[in-house]
DNA sequence: TCCATATACTTTAGTAGTGAAGTATATGCC
DNA sequence: GGCATATACTTCACTACTAAAGTATATGGA
């Protein structure tokens, strides 16, 4: 058996960690929002061409694989910093439905450059030749630790 | 541009948030020990060997990338639970020196099974011919975010 | 020897997640 | 129509991290 050899959980956790850092600290400078509010209000803007109506909070935390009472408690957060807004579904009175207010717009814009940056680090660290492969991997790895029965 | 077409930041935080939410579940039924504790149990056990004193929560922080306030909570709660005790440096006295209980050693035998099958369920995702390269992929994005000067 | 500076750790306030238990609304039988 | 069950979200207690500011001990000149 190769694992212990290869440590990969060790491997991946540890390069999340310190992307994460990096990342974290780049964009609250540049755009002061987090990589993990910029990745709920990019799932928002990406779900709203879908759906006129745009997402519930279960649809993002399935989007990101996070629980929703995680996304209760990122969503109140967005409201309070003014991204994002919530309205009860007219069909369904349990669920809200999430939409980008203008200041959320302007933020995605903000994050853009910075978190482009952070990307284009990655790729120059992994070499070019590698990088469709690893993100292919990085894929795999997400579909098989995806918990498909809740 | 590829970088936003891969989306290499996404793909790396959420396979890294997922396969850690299930080694945690796993860790956690079978061993009673989150994968953040394993992992400094894990550096207390390997540094051990090099240094006979045990390393000091500095070097936990260094090795894990982690601040040095993450190692002193977390230190705290190991010795809560039992598994770690410290003892103050005889030529230093502001560092501590991290050395594992009999219980800690005992929850590191505990850990092995299913962190190795947590590693294997992960080789298996990726598929055999790619593994080398996924590691190799990962210590170099590791490396070009670890913060040289803190 | 004294002092400035560096270093090892701690404290505090905040973000971000987990799982379990709770509330309110929907929905599918009988 | 009524009721059991499912579903969307919330609340609670907890783990685990961050950055910034604070404490105490080391250490290298003048």
């Amino acid at each position: 058996m190769t694992a212990a050899r290869l440590r990969l959980y060790a491997r991946l956790q540890s390069a999340a960690h310190l992307v994460k850092k990096a990342a974290d600290r780049a964009l609250l400078d540049a755009a002061g929002v987090t990589t993990a509010q910029a990745a709920v209000l990019a799932v928002v803007a990406s779900e709203r061409a879908e759906d006129a109506q745009g997402p519930t909070q279960k649809a993002v935390a399935a989007a990101l694989g996070l629980n929703e009472s995680a996304v209760t408690a990122m969503t109140n957060r967005l409201i309070a910093l003014g991204y994002l807004a919530r309205e009860k579904d007219a069909q369904d009175r349990r669920a809200w439905r999430l939409a980008l207010t203008a200041d959320g717009e302007a933020a995605i814009e903000r994050i853009r450059e910075p978190f482009g940056a952070i990307n284009a680090e990655m790729e120059n660290a992994l070499g070019a030749e590698h990088l469709e492969e690893f993100a292919e991997g990085l894929s795999r790895l997400g579909e098989a630790f995806t918990n498909v029965k809740e």
